[in-house]
DNA sequence: CACGTGTACTATAGCACATAGTACAGCGGT
DNA sequence: ACCGCTGTACTATGTGCTATAGTACACGTG
């Protein structure tokens, strides 16, 4: 009998005080929109997660519970988890992030004594590191 | 006898799922870097806070103790709080937010199919906004 | 049938959050 | 000295979240 132990996507140091399954969530989004992990593809099962990652079963399926909510895996039963296909976002999940949650970031950027163009030229960099060389906006 | 009851400078609507203590945390930071607040202001009491806000006590000083970790408030026991000059971020701080806090917010943005453009406008928008017309960096 | 998969459920422990109190020290004004 | 503000320390309680440890069942494929 021979075992496959796939190696799993994403390596993890989990760190203190974030949640574990927080943390697993934002890996698995981060190999996701960076392509490292594509529609279509099979995503670790529960117990894999659970396996390689050292964590509870019952918290690699909460993993898996928030990808699905948030439309990244779809499921499967009895079969596995894939990588869905990028579908539309809600315009209000859109504004939030560009409401809010850069708020957030600029509250804490200027506290910080940082530069517009500091922190304009690191959101570049993270995008085409992310997004792949050619950025999907052009100028 | 009159009363003073000095309106605090900012309002809340406490939203669920986050810590009050934060919300609030986040309301005073931003009244600060927006010069809502200045440095030498008289920082409103934990009885007030608690009294304005309708929290308790204990919460009201949590904030002020988190607020006086991050270099933002400083303490006069027995006169009270007032808001500090700035001080010279930590550059451990610094490449955190440009790291790992900009990276999450890549990965949002590109898992709701935001363009880098977009992205960059608002950040400048929320910058001015905050910063005041003239922003600390200049093209 | 076996082996993988997802899913539901109970139970327990620990931690964070928020509250409700009480009490004390410091400071400034009267 | 007293008063009224201030900050701060402490105990206690309740709630909710996180993570674990289990067990069990349904689904799909070979």
């Amino acid at each position: 009998m021979c075992y496959s132990t796939r190696v799993i996507p994403f390596r993890l140091d989990f760190e203190p005080g974030i949640p574990i399954y927080e943390q697993v969530v934002y890996a698995a989004k981060r190999a996701v929109v960076s392509g490292q992990m594509r529609p279509g593809d099979t995503f670790p099962s529960v117990r894999e997660l659970s396996r390689e990652l050292k964590i509870n079963p019952n918290t690699a399926h909460k993993v898996v519970l928030h990808l699905v909510s948030e439309g990244i895996l779809e499921v499967r039963p009895g079969i596995g988890t894939l990588v869905a296909a990028p579908r539309v976002s809600a315009a209000s999940e859109r504004s939030r992030l560009v409401g809010r949650e850069l708020e957030q970031l600029v509250v804490e950027a200027l506290r910080l004594g940082l530069r517009l163009d500091d922190v304009a030229e690191a959101l570049s960099d993270h995008w085409q590191k992310l997004n792949g060389a050619s950025p999907r906006s052009k100028p």
